[in-house]
DNA sequence: TATTATACATAAGAAAATTATGTATATTTG
DNA sequence: CAAATATACATAATTTTCTTATGTATAATA
């Protein structure tokens, strides 16, 4: 399907980042919040949002809640206390990054 | 080693873009001159950079030309006209991203 | 009633790194 | 002058993180 312009890494930067402004989600959740906060720049893969937020809660910095809608279920993650400490580090690494490249690649600073 | 803040998919744009602004620049030197440029910040490592620079030479993206200095090889590359077409490109998809990102991860963008 | 939206999931494969090696020459430092 | 560091290339094994494709099922809308 490919429009993707999403670097490899920033999935879970921006899952922790959502989670940190809204206490609890779910996934399907989050693919429409980033549908909506970024006008339809980044579409979140269904194939690459569910094995990372897996991968999350393994890691420790989620906690998972399943619960009934209806008759179907969802699953709300939210921050764990660790999770909440890597957000901020993650948070500030994103930072970094953006900073640097914009540096990096900006027309502007093109000294050499 | 990883202090490594490179997301994935970035590298192939730094490169790029360097070629752009350098006409021609062999392996080493690129790893000099990011870390130069980014004080630090990014560091190229050769297992990430010689298949890259493969790879877009293998695209039809870049040029070689080897060159002896003293009684050392050096491979200087430089961007092709298809080379400098992708550049563009991938600076403006970055360019994309580093907004987007900028957003969602930005503190004062931070309403829900 | 058929399509689209909601809601989860996983598996195969590709892409792009990391980490670890390997080879060799040139320069600097103790 | 010997040892360490810098220069300069390379590749292989592995890991991480996606894409793409597929599967299941319920709810809402056209």
């Amino acid at each position: 399907m490919g429009n993707q312009k999403l670097y490899k890494g920033s999935l879970q930067t921006i899952i922790l980042k959502l989670l940190a402004q809204n206490d609890k989600m779910y996934g399907y959740e989050i693919t429409q919040k980033v549908k909506e906060l970024t006008k339809g720049e980044l579409k979140i893969t269904e194939g690459a949002l569910y094995p990372a937020l897996h991968k999350l809660e393994a890691e420790g910095l989620l906690d998972v809640e399943v619960a009934k809608v209806g008759n179907r279920l969802r699953k709300y993650y939210k921050l764990t206390e660790n999770g909440t400490k890597e957000t901020a580090n993650k948070l500030e690494e994103m930072q970094e990054f953006l900073k640097t490249m914009q540096q990096l690649v900006n027309p502007k600073f093109s000294l050499e």
